[in-house]
DNA sequence: CTTGGCACTCCACCTCGGTGAGTGCCAGGG
DNA sequence: CCCTGGCACTCACCGAGGTGGAGTGCCAAG
C-alpha cells in the first residue's frame, strides 16, 4: 500500500540516524559515515537511494550537491512524533532538581531557581512563566493604612503570588471603616477565583455609607486592575550564554534570536499557544522571523494534572536532543508541580 | 618640569581624538587619518612622534606594526578622569524617561522598566539592583491567618518591596491574640530601619502568655530571616542583545560575558565594590576574566544624595561612549530616585 | 532489490602575489 | 629645539588560482 511504500520502516530507521548524527556531530550525515556509525545492514549504496526519497519527500535536505544529508524542520517532527521517545533524567540529574529546588523560601525563589534549574540540566536557554493570576484564586486581601488618607492594598494568591497597590483615598479614613471593608471584601472574594472576582464585586461600593462610596470605588477599581493586569504575565529567562555557545548553528548570528527572546510578547506567545502538555515547537512552526532555526520544548505546570497554571521550556537550535529536552522539561515541570501544591 | 613633558596639552588632544575616533569607527586609528578629522594644526609626523611616546607611556597600543593605535584600558582611564565630561542627555531622551518610566504602578514595575528603559537609550547591557532591604525601613507587618494553625507573614517596607513566608504555629492560633501579636509588632519596629529590627525584637516572644511565646518565637525568627536575607540582592538585567551587536569588539566570542552576566554573584560583586556615585570600572580592572574587554558604568540611587538603597548601571564594550553612558546613568539614576520618593 | 563501480560536483583549505595603510627614522628648515 | 617631508619597510587583507576529499547520482550486474 502507499502507506508502506511512502514510510517503509527502513527508512524511517535511515532518518532517525541522520538526526541523532547530526545532532551529535553538526555535520552533514553521508551515506558512507551513516553505515559505518550504525549497524544497518546494507550498502552506502542502497541508503543512498533511500535518502533521495527521503528528500524528495522533503524530510532532509542537502546543503550543496556532494555534502550529506540535514534534518529539515518537517525531518525533525518526524522524528519527534514517531521516531523517538522522552529520555528519562539520570538519577544524579533528578537528585540535583531536589537539592536545587528544595531550599526555596517563596514563589519568587522558586520561579528563579527553576529557571536556573532547566537551563543547567538542559545546557538550553530557560523560560519559566509566573503562575498566572487569572487561574488562581484569592487568598487574601490585606488594607494597610499607610498614612491616614492612603492604603496599600496588598492581594495575596493560592498560588503565593502577591500583588500590591498604592490607593489614594482623597481624604481620611477611620481604621474601624477601613477593617469593616477589609472584612466584607475579604468575606465576598475570599476562596473565589480571580476571573470571578469583577462580578462578585459588582456594586460593592455601594452597600456602604454615601461619603465613603468615592473611595471604596476606587479602592475596588485598583484591586480589579490588579486582578486582571496583563503585565502579570511575567517570565523570567536564564542560560541565553548558552546560546552563544550554538552560535555555529545559526544562520549569521544570535543576535536576532536575542532581540526576539528580549521581547515579552513574542514569549508569551510561544507558550500561548502551548498545550497544557508536552509540546514541542520546530524551526518555522514558531511564525517568529528570528526564530526560525530554534525549537521549544514546554509544557504546562500547576498543582496536579488538570490545574496548569503557568508553563515553562527550553528554547535551542532545531539541531537540539529533542528527546533528552522533553525528557528534563517533564521531570521539571512535574517537581515545580509538587512544590506548588505543598505551599 | 616632568609632569609638564609627560602629559604635555598636544599629547592629551591626541589621546582624546584617539579615543573618540576608535570609539566611532572601531578602526585603528593613524596619525594621517587623525589630522584629516581633527583640525589640530600639525603634521602626521609630528603626530607619530606624539603617538610613539603616548604608546612607551602605554596609553595606546598597536594591535600589529604597520596598524593604526587603540587605547588601552589605562588610555581610556585617562580619558574618563580628565580628557572627557559627562555628556548630558538629549531633550527626546528625557522625555523618553519620564513617559517609560511614569506609568509604573509598583516596585517590581518600576525595576522592570528602568532596566529596560537603560538599556534602550544606551544600546548596552543594563544592569539594575533591587533596592536593598538592609538599608530601608519597615512600613507595615500584616498577619494573614491562612488557616487555623497556618500564618502568612507579610513584611512590607518604605521602597515598596514587599516579603512574604508561610509561617506554621503547630495548633491553632486565637484571631484576637494574632491581632493583639500583630498590633505591638507593628508598635516595635514600625517605620524602623531593618538593620534594628533584630535588637528591637530581643525577647519580643516573651512579653506573651507562655502557651504562645513557641510559636510567636518562631514567627519572629522567620520575620527576622526575611529581613537578613541575603538573596534578595536581587538584580534585572536587560539588552544582552545588545551584545550581540558588538560581538566584534571581543576577542573570541561573546560567550565568556554572557556566562558571567549570569553569574548573579560577579553582578553583585560588580555593584558592591563601587561607590555611591557614579563609578566606571574599565576592563581589567573589573577583576573577573570573562569581563576584561567590558566597562561597567554604574552608580547609586535612591530617594536623595545621602540615601543610596542600591545601584544600577550598564556593561559594554571597553570602546564604549563613556560621557554618554555617564550622562544616562546618572539621569536614569536620578529619575528613578524621584519615582521612589514619591511612593 | 541490492551492490560495487565510476564519473562528477563542489566545498574547504592552502598558497601566493599585489595592494595599501601605516609606521619609524632621518635629514633639513624654521 | 621642534616640526616637517621624504623614504624604505612591514604586515594585514584580498582575490585568484590549485588541490584534495567527501559525497552524490546513475548504471549494470548479481
Amino acid at each position: 500500500m502507499t502507506t508502506e511504500s511512502r514510510l517503509d520502516e527502513r527508512k524511517l530507521d535511515v532518518l532517525r540516524a541522520i538526526v541523532q548524527d547530526y545532532v551529535a556531530t553538526r555535520e552533514p550525515v553521508g551515506s558512507k559515515a551513516l553505515v559505518e556509525r550504525h549497524n544497518i545492514g546494507v550498502s552506502p549504496a542502497t541508503i543512498r537511494n533511500e535518502m533521495a526519497a527521503l528528500e524528495d519527500e522533503g524530510y532532509i535536505h542537502q546543503p550543496h550537491t556532494s555534502a550529506g544529508r540535514v534534518p529539515t524542520d518537517k525531518g525533525y517532527r518526524l522524528f519527534v512524533d514517531r521516531l523517538s521517545q522522552v529520555k528519562p533524567l539520570s538519577g544524579a540529574e533528578k537528585r540535583a532538581i531536589h537539592s536545587f529546588l528544595d531550599g526555596a523560601v517563596d514563589l519568587d525563589d522558586v520561579v528563579a531557581r527553576t529557571v536556573r534549574l532547566l537551563a543547567q540540566i538542559t545546557q538550553q536557554v530557560a523560560v519559566v512563566q509566573y503562575p498566572s493570576l487569572s487561574r488562581s484564586a484569592v487568598r487574601h486581601v490585606e488594607l494597610v493604612p499607610l498614612t491616614p488618607s492612603r492604603i496599600m492594598l496588598v492581594l495575596i494568591t493560592d498560588t503565593g503570588r502577591v500583588e500590591q497597590r498604592i490607593v489614594d483615598c482623597g481624604g481620611p479614613v477611620p481604621e474601624a471603616t477601613l477593617a469593616d471593608v477589609r472584612a466584607r471584601l475579604n468575606a465576598e472574594v475570599g476562596a473565589r477565583r480571580l476571573n470571578d472576582v469583577p462580578t462578585l464585586l459588582e456594586g460593592f461600593a455601594e452597600r456602604f455609607a454615601a461619603e465613603d462610596r468615592t473611595w471604596i470605588g476606587v479602592l475596588v477599581a485598583t484591586l480589579l486592575d490588579a486582578v486582571v493586569e496583563q503585565r502579570e504575565e511575567r517570565l523570567v529567562m536564564a542560560g541565553t550564554a548558552n546560546l552563544a555557545r550554538f552560535r555555529h548553528d545559526f544562520p549569521d548570528t544570535v543576535y536576532p534570536v536575542l532581540e526576539a527572546l528580549e521581547e515579552q510578547v513574542v514569549l508569551l506567545r510561544l507558550f500561548g499557544e502551548a498545550q497544557s502538555g508536552l509540546t514541542v515547537r520546530i524551526g518555522h512552526e514558531n511564525a517568529h522571523e528570528g526564530l526560525v532555526g530554534t525549537s521549544v520544548v514546554a509544557t504546562g505546570y500547576g498543582r496536579g494534572e488538570k490545574d496548569v497554571v503557568a508553563h515553562l521550556g527550553v528554547l535551542g537550535p532545531t539541531r537540539m536532543d529533542y528527546p533528552g529536552m522533553m525528557g528534563a522539561v517533564t521531570a521539571v515541570a512535574a517537581y515545580v508541580g509538587r512544590i506548588l501544591a505543598e505551599t
